[in-house]
DNA sequence: TTGAAAGCGCTAACAT
DNA sequence: ATGTTAGCGCTTTCAA
């Protein structure tokens, strides 16, 4: 790369100092108006950039925020960044984006990269809710803000956005049982995610309200991608557990559990429900007959930032909590009100 | 945030000189073995984090680089993003992500701030072939290398990595009409991809191999999102257009364009082909009768880190442009080799 | 094997 | 309204 020119460049060649040039590039209001449009003229004939990476190291403000999301497969993430990166954006802040893919090491890897990039902050949907709280807690320790949303975790005092998971999920259950289905199985997530339990809590309390009976064996617990669907209800076939309806964690591990079965070409009775927690806008529009619970992404984004300045203003602050409330939306044959 | 710890901070606690801290920590061979100890555990026990912001100014090299993408909600740019990031990270870079949105003005904001951070080279599908062709040219002279992928602009001489569009989609224009489609309508892409131009001449010259009527009506140009096919195929209808076969741009205006057809219960008939260009795994795998043409993402990504590389070690070298070979895949009730 | 010193590009306190 | 100067944290000569 070609030596990038600097303001002492400019200062030289207009033989003005450079914290005049400094003072004209940054809109200071004392510098003389015919000296400030030479400057800016020229800069922008030299094609000059911010170094800023000088600025950043003479301000220690770097205005970076960075993000860690479990996955991309679903849309649900990639809206949270779009409109978090928007938002972040207009208030002058840049974005780092790392992708865990499930995997605490990575995690890791690049929190610790972020703090070398001296992040201001960071959005975090955790990945496990155990392995790396050592690490969030250093972070926090030396003052960079950690808000977590989505995947959060109950044991660490921060701020967090979630959705009401447990409600929503029983709310499901509730509209499963009531339009009909006795043999509801559960395709859980896996253990080291806490909404996993949420959602296996109302599982268990919504058969119970309503006296069905609740067996340990109709729930396999599985990861949240779509192979982990095909495999789970691979073993639901083979464990030849009869269903009439299926509750999964994820859409992507409820698509893929619907992809097994048409792979088996077990045609799928239309008074068979399948319906998951956390939908994406893709497969609602492919999928006409999946119920989902839709988490409100753009509200999650706002309240995300919201919590983010509060901290920035003051680490000392108090680490609110935020529940959204989600949206069930039936698409399903035996259409029951809400 | 609190101050963090810095080599002179570690210098003068254990009364040695910063520089041998600064070697200590960079494993440079001549630290005497105790010192280099001590300072490690020191550095350890402080947690100490280097500063990348001192270092990159300090060293004028930031080993990051910059990836924009159009869009991400097909699964292609976010495998594409997961694969680079695994590779580059191995070769010691970390990225920074745009997603563009489709909007020409953002891709040049980020387009600025990549400049401004001083990545030392960006990987990018292009929005527009015509927008932004002047920002690309500025910051390939100031020694910034561009290399573009899939979404690639002809008239500019950088190094490219692309699919064999024209060829894969005369070939599944003959897969349509070998299988006894007569009506192949197509939904064509925004003009300002260049990919649409290849596909829509594929469109035309396979109509022409087969002395099949070419209609100019039976083109429509669309967007690339689920909306855009969508609208497009409710314009079809308006036009009372007969089809027996659809050539969609991309997987998400065809997703758009079944749905559409959809609402209005029009039942797709088994004969009647859905197919397009660049698919997802995701709709690959929800919906079985979509012919698809699926893009070798990671092969894609792979080439794009070796031109990079071969950039990045001579900016004067050749502009290579690599072709890729797409799959056909064929998720048809009327199969045909292919 | 270590230390002293210069300097990367920029900002801000201070002086003029 | 402008210039001078010091210094952010680090690496890298050069000297010891």
């Amino acid at each position: 790369m070609k030596n990038p020119i600097t303001i002492n460049d400019i200062a030289f060649e207009l033989g003005v100092s450079k914290s005049t040039v400094s003072r004209a590039l940054r809109n200071e209001p004392n510098v003389k108006k015919e000296v400030r449009s030479k400057i800016l003229a020229f800069a922008k004939e030299k094609g000059y950039t911010r170094n800023e990476y000088a600025i950043n190291f003479r301000n220690k403000s770097t205005k970076i925020i960075g993000i860690v999301v479990p996955e991309m497969i679903t849309s649900f993430y990639v809206n949270f960044i779009t409109r978090i990166q928007s938002i972040l954006y207009a208030k002058g802040f840049h974005t780092i984006i790392s992708i865990s893919n499930e995997n605490p090491d990575i995690e890791k890897d690049n929190l610790l990269m972020m703090e070398s990039y001296r992040v201001e902050g960071i959005l975090i949907s955790a990945c496990h809710n155990k392995k790396n709280i050592d690490i969030y807690r250093r972070l926090i320790d030396k003052g960079i803000p950690l808000i977590f949303f989505d995947r959060t975790i109950d044991e660490l005092a921060v701020p967090k956005v979630k959705i009401d998971d447990y409600i929503k999920s029983f709310f499901m259950m509730e509209y499963l049982i009531r339009s009909g289905r006795k043999q509801i199985i559960h395709l859980a997530g896996p253990s080291y995610i806490q909404n996993t339990l949420e959602r296996k809590n109302a599982y268990r309390d919504a058969l119970e309200k309503f006296h069905l009976p609740f067996n340990q064996e109709n729930i396999i617990e599985s990861g949240v991608n779509f192979e982990d669907g095909e495999k789970a209800m691979e073993a639901f076939m083979k464990k030849q557990i009869p269903f009439d309806a299926i509750f999964c964690f994820t859409e992507m591990s409820a698509l893929g559990a619907k992809s097994f079965l048409q792979k088996l070409h077990y045609s799928i009775p239309e008074d068979v429900a399948i319906c998951c927690v956390s939908g994406t806008v893709l497969s609602s529009l492919v999928y006409p007959t999946m119920t989902v619970i839709e988490q409100p992404v753009e509200l999650m984004a706002d309240y995300c930032v919201e919590l983010l300045m509060e901290k920035l203003d003051n680490m000392d602050g108090p680490n609110r909590t935020v529940v959204l409330e989600a949206k069930m939306i039936i698409r399903d044959s035996t259409k029951v009100d809400e």
